[in-house]
DNA sequence: CCAATGACGACTT
DNA sequence: GAAGTCGCCATTG
């Protein structure tokens, strides 16, 4: 399972997302090199498998739409998930998206 | 091995 | 600017 590193990549950068904030598969992947935002939802349709809590509720597609919702225990947990963080969703899609938007990058620049 | 699929994204028309 | 098309790469059939 060399892959698993894979995974806690992107683990590691998914719970590297503040609160009030959320991102894209590509930014992930991006930042990682994977060189596919898919590979990002791959790795993380499995974090319910890993033991690692992952706020995988805050890695949204690059129109801010919860395509992952489907994979959560209930469709409308991850939903409840940005809510309760203070992140209005309408829609499937978080509102002020571009504005909430985080980029892996400025975990170096804030060092 | 070939074909199809997927929590996507960028490019082209 | 919306809709359509291709690329991405690992998994599954």
């Amino acid at each position: 399972m060399e892959h698993k590193d894979y995974f806690q990549k992107v683990f590691d950068v998914t719970c590297m997302i503040p609160e009030e904030r959320v991102t894209n598969y590509g930014a992930i992947a991006d930042f990682l090199a994977l060189g596919s935002a898919r590979m990002v939802g791959w790795a993380l349709n499995k974090c319910s498998l890993s033991e690692i809590k992952v706020p995988a509720h805050r890695v949204l597609n690059r129109k801010g739409e919860l395509s992952g919702r489907n994979a959560f225990p209930t469709p409308t947990l991850m939903q409840e998930r940005l809510e309760a963080e203070g992140i209005e969703v309408v829609d499937n899609t978080v509102i002020n998206f571009k504005d909430l938007f985080w980029h892996p990058e400025n975990i170096l620049k804030n060092g």
